[in-house]
DNA sequence: TTAACATTCCAATAATCATTGGAATGATTA
DNA sequence: TAATCATTCCAATGATTATTGGAATGTTAA
């Protein structure tokens, strides 16, 4: 019989193989990239500029600690997680992050749209302002990560297609923009790039795997 | 002014300071033994089964990425969890491990005492049956974790006293014994005890930090 | 002040991991 | 059927990490 050490060890050693999955920039990159939906293993490589071979000996990692799925429709072969526990963990993770090492606080601080960023505190006055249409509440993302899920009363105009299609947007209403989450840098380039051109807009830090994981 | 990519880089390597600490099997057993309190170095080398030495060092790993303080009192220092956050990310981690990974729900099950144990799905009713005093919830930890935080209506018997103490306890109804969460074996060895002695006598996987998560 | 002690820091080694190039796989299309 | 393409597997590299021994630090007690 084995001994009650051993047992431990193999016990942590298996949760650790969970953990070791999120001890890795780039990994933690790529599933952010999942949380907005399934993906190829091209459109992840692009995405996180690394190339496709180094995407996918990561995403071996994220397969063999079972935490992602693939499926093949045609060439492709998609990625997705296996389901919400691993977005909302990486929710967790790196709000943790954000709420203890300065330097990641002062990072963001850098990118930030001045003080025009919208802390999550005000998501249930958001709701509300969106729902009476108070406020426009914008997804930059690519159309495809719009239609797999986004956030509630939110209108789609990638980041690309803003400039030919500001005349979608009202300049009475504040508009608020958000994309994948906080260390995705396309709603900084909208709210930007909105303002330039005379729209009250403010930046949101979430992302829908951070709303979900708030709202519950 | 630096490019797009590089801030990007800069933050998910932040993020991956955290994850990383969560990425050895040895520091999740600390962190699991610093959810029940604060600790000194020597106790949690003990407890981990590992040098002083070591132990040292991966504390040092969970200062640096600001997941634990520390206060000297006399000539001992001792280690505490920063906050609530740290022991919900670890509670959070090992339960999607469960839910993922067969090897570990395997090695689980070996040790359970049988078909004894009491799934989270069974908090309320025991709390009611606790309440009521129709159960007896039984902490077998160290004293001194007991102090630190236990479950509503939890006795204090440490698994070293148990044999001595058991006249302590009722034979008329049920023992629900917990430890310091599912990898600790201090419960599996109680409720043995408690069975071969007469008692009835069942196995609650949850320590105290799996217990705060759940009743979120 | 010194002795005793707990703990950390430094340096070194072995183990593990990230990354890249080249070959192999497996499905689709012609 | 062969050609094409996306993706993975294998092997090799350098870069980290875990672990250990020895020296150094800082606190308590005499």
């Amino acid at each position: 019989m084995k001994s009650a050490r051993k047992i431990k060890d193999l016990l942590y050693e298996q949760v650790a193989r969970i953990g070791k999955v999120f001890s890795s920039p780039k990994r933690l990159e790529l599933i952010e990239l999942l949380c907005q939906g399934e993906k190829t293993v091209e459109t992840l490589a692009k995405e996180a500029s690394i190339s496709v071979k180094l995407t996918s000996a990561h995403l071996r990692e994220l397969r063999m600690a079972q935490l992602v799925e693939t499926e093949r429709q045609g060439k492709n072969i998609y990625y997705r997680l296996v389901n919400k526990s691993v977005a909302d963990l990486w929710v967790q993770i790196h709000t943790l992050a954000e709420e203890r090492l300065i330097e990641l606080q002062l990072s963001l601080q850098k990118i930030a749209t001045q003080p025009n960023d919208l802390v999550p505190s005000d998501r249930d006055s958001l709701m509300k302002a969106a729902r009476k249409g108070e406020v426009v509440v914008l997804d930059v993302r690519p159309s495809e990560e719009y239609l797999n899920a986004h956030l509630p009363f939110a209108r789609s105009i990638p980041l690309e297609e803003l400039r030919q299609r500001l005349g979608e947007l009202p300049k009475d209403r504040a508009i608020v923009a958000y994309c994948r989450g906080p260390y995705c840098l396309l709603a900084v380039d909208a709210v930007a790039l909105l303002q330039q051109e005379g729209y009250s807009a403010v930046h949101l830090r979430d992302g829908v795997a951070e709303w979900d994981a708030a709202i519950r």
